[in-house]
DNA sequence: GCAAAAGTGTTGGGCCTACACCCATGC
DNA sequence: GCATGGGTGTAGGCCCAACACTTTTGC
């Protein structure tokens, strides 16, 4: 069998920060084609390695970034997607907690790997833009019946930042009450004894704490979640 | 770049009955590994062709099938999910009409593609069985937001086949009442004037045609549909 | 004391579920 | 006429959406 095809993986990662927004970990690439554009991470898949495997190398070596969530997305695989030759990209969708929104800057040069807000997204190179669309998509998605969200908070979180989450990607306000009513009637959440302290003026509110194993199980039961 | 990775496609491709229930396209392997062993049609990808072109050229090759409905499903990956040498598949999910139910045997040997009910598989070639379950299961999903069901059935149709689609995918009774009343509310069924003749005795029925523009407005719309 | 953020309950309406009888045809 | 399959409406309950005031803190 001849075949001329090559196989890369590319991993769409958001984080999240209830000021900053919902962001998308880019870098900026150093080879042409498309020198100097903004890209998703990612490359070619090694002989031996699974694609997730391949998915988190890739990750880590151009940006420094470890994943605490990772789904596949969908596979690119149009003859005229990259203009050197056939490649297919198994692209991945990925979450990182908002206590690893940083580590980049420890591990490379800022200047190669940068958070992007998804309502500043820079051009893309390839179709990387369409990649990418599809993934907030998805997210948008998914958070109505799976509550993946939890992936992009810190272990403990204000329950403010959970409800900001939400009117963010729902793109509306949320009634507080009603929205807290429904996420702890899954039981999903415990809550702290602690506060969190907020940043100006305001009262301190409870901390909470994402319960998995509860959530595990709901999952296997086929967890309902409309919000 | 040196990469010694190979690329196919296969499809798992769906169809319905109401008197012999949901099916499954499967040939059987004339060459080795699995040799006789049955398998999901596929084949590799060619080098200047979409994978959803591939898909459907090897379909057609394999079975004589063409298809209603075809969306990507999944990309298996696995390092040894073939013995001879890495070859990561992107799997299609697929829905051909009643109608098409029977065209395999004038184009084929039919004893190199046949179908099978879900209930009773034969044991299958490399990771094929894993691929089939993802497949039912999204079939399975799939119906309860989307009315994909659609696509399984005839242009025209007696109400009850759908109702009988539904109860067998969910594996439970449907209240046939609660059922269309909620089905109709959607709007996306036309009754026509024509009555549909049962098999045996019983009342005719009405037949109704499936609306396609107010099916995709709808869907832009964000289609709820929970059964 | 005032601005900012968080905590907390009730009610009305709509939707969903449960449920049973009659009608048209074949044999 | 009887067996088979198809058509149709209502009532009760539950869940969901709408809605506002009080509390704690920083400044």
């Amino acid at each position: 069998m001849l075949q001329n095809i090559k196989v890369t993986v590319d991993a769409i990662v958001f984080s999240y920060d209830p000021l900053q927004g919902v962001s998308i970990l880019l870098i900026k690439r150093k080879n042409p084609p498309f020198k100097e554009s903004w890209a998703i991470p990612g490359g070619f898949v090694e002989d031996e390695e699974s694609l997730e495997r391949a998915t988190q190398r890739e990750l880590l070596e151009e940006t420094g970034v470890s994943i605490n969530y990772l789904e596949q997305l969908y596979t690119f695989g149009n003859p005229e997607r990259d203009p050197r030759s056939r490649i297919i990209t198994v692209a991945y969708f990925g979450l990182v907690k908002a206590s690893n929104y940083e580590s980049l800057k420890a591990d490379t040069d800022a200047s190669e790997a940068r958070w992007f807000n998804i309502k500043a997204l820079p051009s893309l190179a390839f179709d990387h833009a369409d990649i990418i669309k599809l993934a907030i998509e998805r997210l948008r998605n998914k958070i109505r019946y799976q509550p993946i969200g939890f992936h992009l908070l810190d272990d403990k979180f204000p329950f403010s930042d959970l409800e900001t989450l939400y009117s963010i990607l729902l793109d509306r306000e949320i009634d507080r009450r009603n929205f807290k009513k429904k996420v702890m009637s899954l039981g999903i959440l415990d809550k702290l004894d602690e506060k969190h302290k907020p940043k100006g003026a305001g009262r301190p509110g409870d901390l909470f704490k994402f319960n998995k194993s509860t959530y595990e199980k709901l999952l296997k039961e086929g967890l309902h979640f409309e919000i």
